[in-house]
DNA sequence: ATCTCAAAGGATAAATTCATGCGGTGAGTT
DNA sequence: AACTCACCGCATGAATTTATCCTTTGAGAT
């Protein structure tokens, strides 16, 4: 699974893409999300730094989409935040080396499983993730 | 992603699948599969407990599998070490509710993605994890 | 200029997961 | 009976992830 980092991220950008142009602060995020202020911050931050967001300091401040990032994959805040090339462990076995040549009893079944989820983060772009709840 | 616990337990099944009826020792298994033995140990005594494989103390002792587990699902495994009803996060977006009254915005594909990994360990046997390697 | 607000950053702590160490127990050998 | 082997259980430690605290920085308001 995504870290809770990562889904983390997915609803907090999810929660800006749902109130484009404008400026939310960490702690009217933390409120809307249910993610405690403290970590959210680290994780926006982190996403500034990687161009999904900007953000404002002092007064009125807050954080906001970057326009730029909304047609993205959310596959790219995987590798972001977790630096992963793919989305769920390449076996589900736990071998180090598991390949078509080198299959665990798991290796077929499961390829499909990570394939799908490849998919799904490359096919949902960010602008896909806007929401509003908790 | 399954933990490395069940992952562990999947690969030392699937190694006591292939040597069905003769007692394999602990430090044996670390040697065939890679395992730490201190941790291997927690972990065949755990599937004991649940009636995956059965043990021998003493000289020439060791743990064979429990006939009576070679057609159980390998869900079971994950159910006994993970207290797991299900084998992935409910929502990959994080939210604590998460149902198709109230979705959030990957609940659809992600759904699927459940679904086969549910279907994958339903449908696998323990008897089909046999596998000599690491 | 000064004050206030909110993000940025560093250090620390808590929680979870993974791993190790070691004395104790039971089974078989001699 | 004494010895050895290997599992058993408890306690401890390391590593990773998640969360909190507090100080600093920068931007706007007064």
């Amino acid at each position: 699974m995504y870290s809770r980092t990562t889904r983390y991220a997915f609803h907090l950008l999810g929660t800006l893409a749902r109130r484009r142009d404008v400026l939310v602060s960490g702690e009217e995020m933390a409120g809307l999300t249910g993610i405690p202020a403290n970590y959210l911050s680290k994780i926006l931050n982190q996403l500034r730094k990687h161009g999904f967001v900007e953000s404002q300091k002092g007064w009125g401040g807050g954080f906001r989409l970057d326009d730029r990032a909304l047609g993205r994959p959310i596959m790219d805040v995987l590798v972001a935040l977790e630096g992963a090339a793919s989305s769920l462990d390449a076996c589900a076995f736990g071998l180090p080396k598991c390949d078509g040549t080198n299959p665990c009893p798991l290796h077929d079944q499961w390829e499909q499983i990570r394939l799908a989820s490849d998919h799904m983060l490359e096919q949902t772009r960010i602008s896909d993730l806007a929401f509003d709840g908790r």
